[in-house]
RNA sequence: GGGCGAUUAGCUCAGGGGGAGAGCGCCACGUUGACAUCGUGGAGGCCGGUGGUUCGAGACCACCAUCGCCCA
């Protein structure tokens, strides 16, 4: 093995081999588990919450498939509608072409041929992470056997009456030209006005004033309205207003939606153009003035000086137009909720429009009750609220889009309107007896949600009865975050008991979103992204620099990223390797929502694996020699032996609570604070001594290499790579079975290895030892000086384990000489207390008085001050009375304890003054 | 307006009724036969505030403050 680890050497190595041989194929006949993993946008890039979503996917993965399970990790990407019509729309203009110059057909061509490379980036970023994927099964959700699924149900729907098409206000998006669903708009606080017109009324006597902060929508109104408990207007309703401009008369009427507090308890009604006028509209039955086109331009429906104006410089012609009449009455400032597309940023308008859409009810309710009941369990529980506050006030599903990529919805017109809903045209046909009059397909396509939400059940080949379906659904777990517990996990909640008749998967692990150092969103337009690839292989600052700023749209904010990101990483980032970044993210995996992804965390894990890869080196360097023979096992072989008992235990109960960040902490303590730290140091003396017997040497070189290949197997689900390249050597040198520890077992807690009289062993030799390295710490002395250890006080175990241990402590401690006082006075000397012990280390040259006497004392000033805490407490009487006889035993132990080690201080200190 | 979350060491975060923990950073000593990507020792916290429950509260409850997210 290389004198240091090097991660680039061995990832794409051990990636290869493992896919070649087919490891990732679900194998034996273990209880099968399965994880389908959310398909990534193919035509993107994985950032940096795939690459956290995949590290725990994969790891639960692993964990698993080493548990025996018969184990599945689906792969595939989604198709994601706009998002990627959008991006090859980009590249066709940046040739100074436009979708429509290609047409339907060809554009359509045009992004396939896009994501057909684009799609394998995502798969080469997935393998640089070790994503133990079955590749053989990789799944695009407009691949033939989707659009098969997509259109059973579709159809199967529109029969049961549960999809439709109606004529509804919709958001519609003016620059995509497309609705889309109420998630897909999202709603901010902007700065606006508010407009306050004069509406004269029609009996001539006076004006009514209304207040208003989209001002060009005047134009379509229909009403005004007023509360019908408001004193001021009572004697109005039912007047008429003459709509200034357009001359129409409105009437005015009373709802009760109206807010009398509100402005001037007025509100002009326009129910063509604004959710909760429509509403209205719908409860008074009036007429809808449409007066956009689908640019959100004006129509042939407002006064002709007005047609043809887009709807921001109509606002400013018509607020132009109310002061000219003197009808304007005031303009204030107002902050206004601006709903966006997600997609394209552009205003929504809200747009009246034919759209197909799911009725939602009858397939929510059976949703709802399965998380009710558990049969879907949320981890961490408390997002099982917030899936119930959505299903529950949940609004028809608007799922026609008006894009050109995505599947088409599988309905054709007859000239007479008439809808038939099929796989096909010729299917229709035949079905409905249509002959040859003329059918056009509906332009629209579908959602991508839509074909999402079949996902867990479409990827193993529904409609047809699989063995897959059969072995594989319902998946274990989903594995997502919570921006999407909407747009995706109710969905196939929603279609799995619909069409599997079974919940699409037991558990969904709702994970926290990763966030940069200052806990800002990462983003493009921000320039604050981190490339996983980029953590994995490092890359140059000047790279880095160029990579952030090239992408972005406004040019402006480039020199602001360049100069952040030359602050951050003056030298650029360097390479940490993919188990570095996974234990990284294993230890952010915890029950919060935002993650800050903290560069110190990914060096501190880099090291880890150094260490570990340096600890496996020792223990082969000792372990060239292992010949047969008697076997004797130390106090220390048997202790780490219990402890790694331990470890496992508590990696079981973690992985399976899904606390990866516990799971990993348990194996990280182990690995370095009790395996690397301590064992290996207590081998030392045993193996480098010419003392000691061979069957005991033996029995520690068995100990040393089988912990450590145990330990490979515990830590492998988190870090896969460098385990399994210490582990093809480890495994060969102890004479292992097995070509990959992929498929070895995972590490079971074994009750025979537990052994408490090792522990207690080991622990002393540890209090002795850490009690010498204080006074040498503390004392600056150099830790290669050898120092004697004068005992006083020593009881009969004491004086039995000095003699059984007296190697470790020799060694381990760096001491010269341990020997016992009888009769003879004590030495002056700095000391440690071990139980009635004390371990005195003589001062002649070494060690200063005064500092001496200084450490003391500020040990039993920390002393004293626990044992009044614990004095008071049992001074209590309510204390004695009420808390549990253990706590009280507990408490009078640690009084006895405090005593004597703080008699024990002051006698020493005492043995100090003589000497001044 | 309704809901959810966060507030613990300089920084990033665990912990959830019976003596405050990790990593990084900081200080000191050091090249000891795996590792300087290191070792050893140390410093550093009224666990956001106020009340309450309890023998006992970072932890449970109420209210408040600050920050953040979701829904209208």
């Amino acid at each position: 093995m290389d004198k240091s680890y090097q991660p680039q050497d061995i990832e794409q190595r051990i990636y290869d081999r493992w896919e070649e041989e087919g490891y990732f194929i679900p194998e034996g006949d273990g209880t099968p588990y399965c994880i389908v993993i959310p398909p990534p946008n193919v035509t993107g890039t994985l950032h940096m919450g795939h690459a956290f979503q995949d590290t725990i996917m994969d790891t639960l993965i692993r964990f698993h498939r080493m548990l025996g399970h018969r184990t599945l990790w689906q792969p595939g990407t989604d198709h994601a509608g706009i998002a990627t019509q959008m991006v090859v729309e980009r590249i066709l203009n940046t040739e100074g072409k436009s979708k429509h110059d290609l047409g339907r057909e060809k554009f359509i061509e045009r992004v396939w041929s896009w994501k057909e490379e684009s799609g394998g980036s995502i798969a080469k970023q997935t393998r640089r992470l070790g994503a133990s994927v079955d590749w053989n099964r990789d799944r695009f959700t407009m691949d033939d056997g989707m659009l098969e699924a997509v259109q059973k149900v579709f159809i199967q729907l529109y029969e049961e009456g549960l999809i439709y098409r109606g004529k509804r206000l919709v958001n519609w998006d003016p620059v995509l030209h497309t609705a889309l669903s109420d998630l897909e708009v999202l709603s901010k606080d902007e700065n606006g006005s508010l407009w306050n017109f004069r509406y004269p009324l029609a009996s001539g006597n006076g004006h009514l004033v209304v207040a208003t902060t989209r001002p060009e929508t005047m134009l379509g109104d229909s009403a005004v309205a007023v509360h019908p408990d408001d004193e001021r207007y009572k004697d109005l309703i039912g007047q008429e207003i003459i709509l200034p401009i357009v001359g129409r008369h409105i009437p005015i009427i009373a709802d009760d939606y109206v807010d009398p507090e509100f402005g001037t308890g007025c509100v002009k009604i326009t129910p063509a153009h604004d959710f909760n006028d429509y509403d209205i509209g719908k409860r008074h039955n009036l007429t809808m003035h449409n007066i956009f086109d689908d640019n959100a331009a004006m129509n042939d429906e407002v006064p002709k000086e007005f047609r043809g104006m887009d709807r921001f410089d109509a606002r400013k012609a018509l607020i132009a137009k109310f002061k000219s009449l003197d009808l304007l009455e005031k303009i204030e400032d107002y902050v206004v909720k601006i709903p966006r597309g997600d997609r394209s940023n552009a205003i929504v308008e809200p747009y009246l429009t034919d759209q197909w859409y799911v009725k939602i009810e009858p397939l929510a309710k059976p949703a709802i009750k399965a998380v009710k009941t558990g049969r879907i369990k949320f981890v961490p529980e408390n997002w099982s609220k917030t899936y119930f506050d959505w299903m529950h006030n949940i609004e028809d599903w608007c799922i026609s889009r008006q894009l050109w990529w995505g599947h088409r919805i599988p309905a054709w017109y007859d000239n007479e309107g008439n809808i038939f809903v099929g796989n096909n045209e010729k299917e229709v046909r035949e079905k409905n007896n249509l002959g040859d009059i003329p059918l056009r397909q509906d332009s629209d396509v579908l959602d991508t949600w839509f074909s999402s939400a079949l996902w867990p059940f479409s990827t193993m080949g529904w409609p047809s009865k699989t063995n897959e379906l059969k072995e594989f659904y319902p998946g274990n777990v989903l594995v997502t975050g919570f921006d999407i517990i909407f747009f995706w996990v109710a969905r196939m909640i929603m279609f799995g008991l619909k069409f599997m008749d079974d919940v699409p998967f037991r558990e969904v692990y709702i994970h926290g979103l990763i966030r940069d150092q200052d806990g800002q969103k990462m983003s493009k337009s921000k320039g604050n992204v981190l490339d996983p690839i980029d953590l994995i292989d490092g890359i140059e600052l000047e790279a880095l620099v160029d990579k952030r700023t090239k992408g972005v749209i406004q040019d402006h904010l480039a020199p602001k990223i360049e100069k952040a990101t030359r602050k951050q990483f003056p030298e650029g980032i360097q390479q940490f390797g993919t188990d570095a970044l996974r234990l990284t993210f294993a230890s952010l995996a915890t029950n919060g929502r935002d993650i800050r992804f903290d560069l110190g965390r990914i060096e501190g894990y880099k090291n880890f694996c150094n260490k570990l890869w340096n600890a496996a080196r020792y223990v082969l360097i000792n372990t060239e020699s292992l010949d047969e023979g008697d076997l004797k096992f130390s106090s220390a072989d048997r202790w780490i032996r219990s402890r790694f008992n331990n470890a496992t235990t508590d990696m079981q109960k973690h992985l399976t609570n899904y606390r990866l960040d516990l799971a990993l902490q348990s194996a990280y303590e182990f690995t370095l604070h009790e395996f690397c730290d301590w064992y290996l140091e207590l081998s030392k003396p045993i193996l480098q001594s010419d003392n000691i017997p061979d069957a005991e040497k033996r029995g520690t070189r068995k100990t040393l290499i089988e912990v450590l290949e145990a330990t490979l197997r515990l830590l492998h689900p988190l870090m896969p790579f460098i385990t399994e390249e210490i582990w093809q050597t480890v495994a060969l040198r102890a004479n292992l079975e097995g070509e990959t520890i992929m498929l070895r077992p995972f590490p079971k807690a074994l009750s025979e290895a537990a052994d408490d009289k090792a522990v207690e062993d080991i622990e002393w030799v540890k209090q002795f030892i850490l009690g010498v390295r204080q006074i040498r710490g503390e004392m600056d002395i150099s830790p290669g000086k050898l120092l004697p250890v004068i005992l006083q006080d020593a009881s009969a175990t004491d004086l039995s384990r000095i003699k059984s241990q007296e190697l470790l402590l020799e060694r381990v401690g760096r001491v010269e000489s341990v020997t016992s006082l009888k009769d003879e006075k004590p030495p002056a000397a700095a000391t440690a207390f071990l139980g009635d012990m004390r371990m005195l280390v003589p001062m002649k040259g070494l060690i200063d008085i005064k500092t001496e006497r200084a450490r003391l004392k500020k040990q039993r000033e920390k002393i004293n001050l626990d044992l009044q805490r614990s004095a008071g407490k049992l001074n209590n009487k309510k204390f004695i009375n009420n808390a549990p006889a253990q706590i009280i035993a507990q408490e009078q132990q640690r009084v006895i304890e405090f005593e004597r080690v703080i008699k024990q201080l002051t006698e020493q200190l005492e043995k100090l003054n003589e000497l001044t």
